[in-house]
DNA sequence: CCGCGGGCCTGAGAGC
DNA sequence: TGCTCTCAGGCCCGCG
């Protein structure tokens, strides 16, 4: 599922009930995940409590008082949902009770400041890890990310650097984690589409032969800050599993102008041409092949 | 270094 | 109704 503005807006939903508060019982009810979680996960987490909750690429990173982090990925179905207990009940909330716990929950977070947290991942490809914070920068599911797309530091002289005299594809080259970091098969087309570029030209094309931005990497920059702050705005896009902590939709799905639009118009003012698809890399790209070049 | 394909999993939807 | 096939928002690994 999640791309960064999925995970963005999973971390926005979580921090208010797990900034600040302790984790009073873990239940893991299935601990094969990507990765098996440690023998001794639940012990780690319980009397811990999270000092902060953030996010790097599509990783969610949680500070704890015992100096780990909980380092939570969605893989491609995660989810995570907040239920909170009776007696604060507010309206379109999901209760104790009321939905236990189902199928798919195989990690529950039990908090101090009452909320139960429960992870769902019916693909279990998601994934949860403890590593001491000391170790994070050396962390190999971390070490190797590229800029954070949304940092004042990701800019067009940086992205063309690292395109520079790469053969690949643009579609190839911004999926890649190590060249800019959360973003995912939705998201890249509709940045390519907004900048009108091609998903099939060459990587380097954005730069110069000595690796300076063009007016290209310009233009794919402001994009893909513009598309990614846009879908944060609407929480993110459900397709299949996304949901905001409180069980909500997100809503940009229906600001998509490419992904799964094949066969329709494209949407830009005064272009007729149709949306294809191709496959690139083994994966889905959408495009306009009149307007994006 | 690079691209590609396979693998990890389950479930939804299409087609027969 | 039920079977089979394909595909899905991610990412790691090994091959050539």
């Amino acid at each position: 599922m999640p791309e960064l503005p999925e995970v963005e807006t999973v971390r926005r939903g979580l921090a208010p009930v797990m900034q600040g508060a302790r984790f009073t019982k873990v239940e893991a009810h299935r601990g094969d995940l990507r990765w098996p979680l440690p023998k001794d996960f639940a012990q780690r987490l319980e009397g811990q409590s999270v000092e902060k909750l953030g996010r790097r690429a599509k990783y969610l990173l949680a500070d704890l008082s015992s100096g780990e982090v909980l380092i939570m990925h969605l893989g491609m179905s995660g989810s995570f949902r907040i239920a909170q207990p009776q007696g604060v009940q507010t309206p379109g909330r999901y209760y104790y009770g009321q939905s236990s716990h189902s199928l798919h929950d195989h990690v529950v977070f039990h908090m101090s400041s009452g909320a139960r947290i429960s992870f769902n991942d019916p693909r279990r490809l998601g994934m949860m890890k403890l590593v001491r914070q000391a170790d994070l920068a050396s962390e190999p599911l971390l070490r190797a990310l590229g800029p954070e797309p949304l940092d004042r530091e990701f800019n067009s002289t940086v992205l063309a650097h690292l395109c520079r005299g790469k053969r690949t594809s643009l579609k190839a080259a911004l999926s890649d984690q190590r060249i800019v970091a959360g973003l995912g098969n939705i998201y890249v087309c509709e940045a390519l589409h907004r900048a009108r570029l091609s998903p099939r030209r060459p990587a380097s094309s954005i730069a110069t032969r000595s690796g300076r931005p063009n007016q290209r990497a310009d233009m794919l920059v402001d994009a893909i800050k513009a598309v990614l702050r846009a879908a944060i705005e609407a929480g993110g896009s459900s397709l299949r599993n996304h949901r905001r902590t409180d069980g909500a939709l997100g809503d940009f799905q229906h600001n998509f102008r490419v992904y799964d639009r094949a066969g329709k118009p494209c949407p830009r003012r005064n272009c007729r041409g149709t949306i294809k698809r191709i496959v690139q890399t083994g994966r889905s790209t959408f495009f306009c092949p009149l307007c994006q070049n």
